[in-house]
RNA sequence: UGACCGAUGGUGUAACGGUAGCACUACAGUUUUUGGAGCUGUCUGUCAAGGUUCGAAUCCUUGUCGGUCAACCA
């Protein structure tokens, strides 16, 4: 099962660009050969696919160029972050099957450092107190083609900004009422760089540091100078960001750090098709109740695809099918499906449900007769032990797989024709019983005993069902998901549509389904293949009364093709 | 009409001046007691125009298109 570790030879495979640019920092020695990466979510919200690309690239980097990986909080906007957010992203994390490096960091563990840093740049005449409202400042700015204008209080001594910056430290002054800003350029082509806020003053109760602090750093200035703390080697953030790495290099620079600088790189974030990705936008599923919760199974996040069925493993393997480059792209979603497709047909058990039942009535099988028929558990694993499949002589089987007129492909059961029921036996459908409404009830069929699974047989059929006993089987609560919209990019149809208004009325459908009996008791996120259908994953809502599973994925359904093609 | 970044099949991603490859999707064949899975194959691609070179997806120039930036958010 274990892969050889040998990969030197294959090891020729293409470098992502991230992978080329640790490479040759190591080999020219910088930071002493040594890589120690990042993960720096803000606790606001849950975490995504899009993060969980994120993850797997700081993460497997590190574990691939033997360094570390820091969890680090980026905690500094007290109103907008708890320690819920806190506590989800850490399991989503761990659940990836990702090993920070004890322990777990905050920003705001460097809130003190962070003010000296600051007092450091008031002194070299780096940074200023400044009086301006939020609005006037936005006046002031300017436009990306129009320069903006200096503050009236960019020249205050150096003494007034020490004076000022600790009084807003000591509560002495209202939110808004002061910034500190750094002092660059007011005509810089990068608006980041026209004397960006440092500080702001919030009077708010902060998850960790409680009331200790009333002024709060803003990323640009916390971010950065947090990498520098912990000795952050390379600094990866999404495409957004790269705008803002002149800043990042000019605190680091006007903060006279000339040795183990951090450096910021920038990829492309994950989007997929048929979601979306927005933090905000998903918050406004959940707010507006389209979805049941962060982690609805319908909803891209680790939560929800947890919940869904998704395994880490698929999930890590997904991230890595995508890539890393530095080009917007939209994945299809397909992708996502096939890694984990490709890991339960490896290890999810076979099991026999029928979702859409219509009674089979064998005439020729004794009443009351039972046989105990062995199959085993997952043909796909030689090693696959069996169990025990009751058969009887009234069972169920899928209306779908029934037709009175078929169409010529059609490989199922119609009137006088031969299919297997897996695991059993073949057998000739004979008539129909239907109600006043011409609604199908029964479905009478013959079977051949010398055609039961195992022995030799020359009877071919080109068509095999699934089924259950009807007395031996028990009933459980199915919930079939479907993509959450249904257009392949809901964001982007057009200027004057929202992506509300892509909701897919039909993401999800509950039926009754009917089942062998090693389905049931199983625990939540045990998954299953049902024979024909797809994969299923048990959800927690199951309780000893009823059992409630997940559609993980459908299996590939080759004749709904030729079935829509008419 | 600013700055920064990007452009390779339907979708992603390689090729680092020397045969445009891989994966997903789609399609076809094969196999099959899952119309699943597997196996085999097929289709479709270097944004454009110039230049450098024996040779350009790759280097240079110009253009086109796309993304990001004007929160006291991250």
């Amino acid at each position: 099962m274990e892969k050889p570790d040998n990969k030197t030879n294959e090891n020729k495979t293409s470098l992502n660009f991230l992978e080329q640019i640790v490479e040759n920092d190591i080999q020219s020695g910088k930071h002493g050969g040594k890589v120690l990466t990042r993960f720096p979510p803000e606790p606001n919200g849950y975490l995504h696919i899009g993060h969980a690309k994120s993850i797997c690239l700081n993460f497997g980097l590190a574990k691939k160029y033997n360094g570390k990986t820091n969890l680090r909080f980026d905690d500094t906007n007290p109103t907008k972050e708890s320690t819920e957010y806190v506590d989800a992203i850490r399991e989503d994390v761990k659940w990836l099957g990702f090993q920070w490096q004890e322990p777990v960091w905050y920003a705001s563990d460097y809130f003190d450092k962070l003010y000296e840093f600051a007092e450091y740049l008031i002194k070299k005449g780096k940074a200023f107190v400044c009086d301006m409202t939020a609005e006037e400042m936005s006046k002031g700015r300017g436009t990306p083609q129009i320069p903006g204008v200096e503050s009236p209080w960019r020249n205050r001594s150096v003494e007034e900004n020490l004076d000022l910056f600790k009084r807003m430290r000591e509560g002495e002054f209202k939110d808004g009422e002061k910034v500190l800003r750094a002092r660059i350029d007011m005509a810089s082509p990068n608006m980041h760089m026209r004397d960006p806020v440092m500080y702001r003053i919030m009077h708010a109760h902060h998850h960790r540091t409680g009331n200790e602090w009333c002024i709060y750093p803003m990323y640009d200035w916390a971010h950065g100078q947090s990498d520098y703390i912990e000795g952050i080697t390379h600094s990866i953030c999404t495409l957004e960001f790269e705008n803002h790495r002149p800043l990042y290099e000019w605190f680091l620079d006007n903060l006279d750090i000339t040795e183990n600088r951090p450096r910021q790189y920038e990829f492309a974030r994950l989007n997929l098709t048929y979601t979306i990705m927005s933090k905000r936008k998903l918050l406004q599923l959940v707010d507006e109740k389209y979805v049941k919760g962060w982690n609805d199974p319908r909803m891209p996040t680790v939560s929800g695809l947890r919940r869904r069925g998704y395994t880490p493993a698929s999930i890590r393997a997904f991230a890595e099918k995508v890539g890393v480059a530095k080009r917007e792209n939209v994945i299809d979603v397909s992708l996502l499906e096939y890694c984990i497709k490709e890991d339960l047909n490896k290890n999810a058990s076979r099991v026999m449900t029928v979702l859409n039942p219509v009674k089979l009535v064998i005439d020729n099988y004794p009443e009351g007769k039972t046989e105990q028929l062995p199959v085993k558990v997952n043909p796909e694993d030689p090693e696959s032990c069996f169990k025990m499949v009751s058969f009887s002589r009234e069972l169920y089987i899928e209306r779908e797989d029934f037709m009175e007129n078929p169409p010529k492909k059609f490989f199922r059961m119609a009137p006088g024709t031969e299919v297997r029921l897996k695991y059993a036996y073949v057998v000739r459908c004979d008539s129909v019983v239907k109600d006043y409404e011409g609604n199908i009830t029964e479905i009478h069929c013959t079977y051949f005993p010398e055609t039961k699974s195992g022995l030799p047989s020359d009877k071919k059929v080109k068509g095999t069902l699934h089924w259950v006993s009807i007395s031996h089987s028990y009933e459980i609560e199915v919930r079939l998901y479907d993509r959450l919209f249904t257009e392949p990019e809901p964001e982007n149809v057009s200027e004057d549509t929202d992506f509300k208004d892509f909701l897919n009325p039909d993401s999800l459908k509950v039926v009754t389904g009917y089942t062998e009996p090693v389905a049931i008791g199983l625990r939540p996120g045990k998954s299953l293949q049902f024979e024909r259908l797809g994969y299923f994953v048990v959800d927690p809502d199951s309780n000893d009364e009823k059992m409630v599973y997940n559609r993980v994925v459908p299996l590939r359904d080759s004749w709904a093709k030729i079935e829509q093609k008419g």
